[in-house]
DNA sequence: CGCTATATATCGTCTTCTGATATATATGGA
DNA sequence: TCCATATATATCAGAAGACGATATATAGCG
């Protein structure tokens, strides 16, 4: 999974989003690191929804513009959790020889 | 950067690996979950060879076959040590939304 | 009146991963 | 002896996905 994907299903799982909104609490997820474009978002969405990850919220009209929600289904959140061990493995993996080269805090060294 | 990249740099910043050392490593070091096809690893080394992450190392004649080794650079190994560091923010934030789903483990649950 | 933010959507291109294929030697079992 | 599997390299076509550009339209601000 993607880092696209995979903060857009934590935006989700925050709350309901319309396209827009999903862009702009990415950036915010992400300290302004993944600029989301639009034409990755509706793909992103798109795939998430034929996968069942997510689905069609309500639709709103705000200030004279319409909004699409999108909502995150039980399937999403169960891999949204599957996928996030799977990288706090992969941390954790990565920090060991980081460690070995000096290249990660070691225990008790950020207290220092 | 993907998770296969991810797991290749990682297997070098172990110690200096040939080709088909890797992707058992990586195998290794995913527990299983990441097998590595030789179309992707060559892919992967060349790039990584391309954007000075990684630099051919030695090679050996081992039980009559050729092995040629790839070594992690400095650049690499910041470069893995950055990646980490955001997969690390990730999973924070990640986990605080899920942990408000109620699926993730409150802090103290795994020792209840 | 024009710029920026909000909001939707599509399209071609580029990068990257996958699966298939090719070649070759060593090892172990039938 | 023969065949399958493991080791080891490399290439190529296809598919998936991200990106940048583009299009359309309204609201608000200077």
């Amino acid at each position: 999974m993607s880092e696209q994907t995979f903060l857009v299903l934590v935006a989700l799982a925050d709350e309901p989003r319309h396209g827009y909104g999903v862009v702009q609490r990415v950036q915010e997820l992400s300290e302004g690191r993944v600029r989301l474009r639009v034409g990755t978002l509706y793909g992103v969405l798109d795939r998430l929804v034929a996968d069942g990850w997510a689905e069609h919220d309500r639709e709103e009209i705000h200030q004279g513009r319409l909004r699409r929600y999108y909502r995150l289904t039980g399937a999403g959140s169960t891999a949204l959790a599957d996928h996030t061990r799977r990288l706090a493995a992969n941390v954790d993996t990565a920090s060991k020889v980081l460690r070995a080269r000096g290249q990660w805090p070691q225990v008790g060294e950020l207290r220092a």
